[in-house]
DNA sequence: TTCGTCCATTCGGATAGCCGAATATATCCA
DNA sequence: TGGATATATTCGGCTATCCGAATGGACGAA
């Protein structure tokens, strides 16, 4: 295989996995994985400032990972790419099998 | 579905998202996609100082996601979880549909 | 044992990202 | 219009992470 330009790999590490490079993010993405939701609710769900999962969406739709709409006074969002669930199911098996072969693994972290 | 305790999403972050948070060390797993390498043979692939290497190297060590093996003097490196490959294709290929369906993702970024 | 090679680690400075608090903007209703 | 509600943005300070340069440690050959 080619080395991939890193142009590419910067846009991809820009768009994709900065976004879900936060905890915070994660847990918007799986919430919004079973329907939309406003922000007020996903703060109250999440527990978190609303100032704080309003930073966090803006990330998220300023790299085309969720959609906004507008409904009166509040704003819905939901994913436009339910695929990055997958990705992130994917991700928590490995980890799990991970733990499981070097039970060790975070000592050092 | 039921909200996903925080300490799993943050040790998801810790151990996975934050492994592919970094584009060098995206380029060093690609790299080793096609196969063990040692440190002098993926420094001088990426074009990069070794120290820098062997540091990203560290980091995906201590998570569990390559392996090392020592052969007489140098060390080759491995990846453990070719399924991390998958996921970062899966990224890519997400990537493009989003950059199809709004080309001005990035236009505030 | 000593040197040369390969790799790992440490240190200091710089940068990027996050949060809380405060403030701004937008929409609806009276 | 004016006020209330919902969301977005800005600002300052903090922390985490990266890098380059220098150093340290391990192995093999002579």
């Amino acid at each position: 295989m080619p080395i991939i330009p890193l142009d590419e790999l910067d846009l991809l590490h820009t768009v994709m996995c900065q976004a879900v490079g936060e905890p915070k993010r994660i847990q918007i993405l799986y919430a919004l994985a079973d329907g939309e939701m406003n922000v007020g609710a996903l703060a109250e769900l999440l527990a978190t400032p609303q100032p704080t999962i309003s930073r966090h969406l803006a990330l998220l739709r300023q790299r085309g990972l969720v959609k906004a709409q507008r409904d009166g006074t509040s704003i819905s969002y939901s994913l436009s790419e339910p695929r990055l669930i997958t990705v992130l199911d994917t991700m928590r098996q490995i980890l799990r099998d991970v733990l499981e072969a070097q039970s060790s693994v975070l000592e050092e972290c």
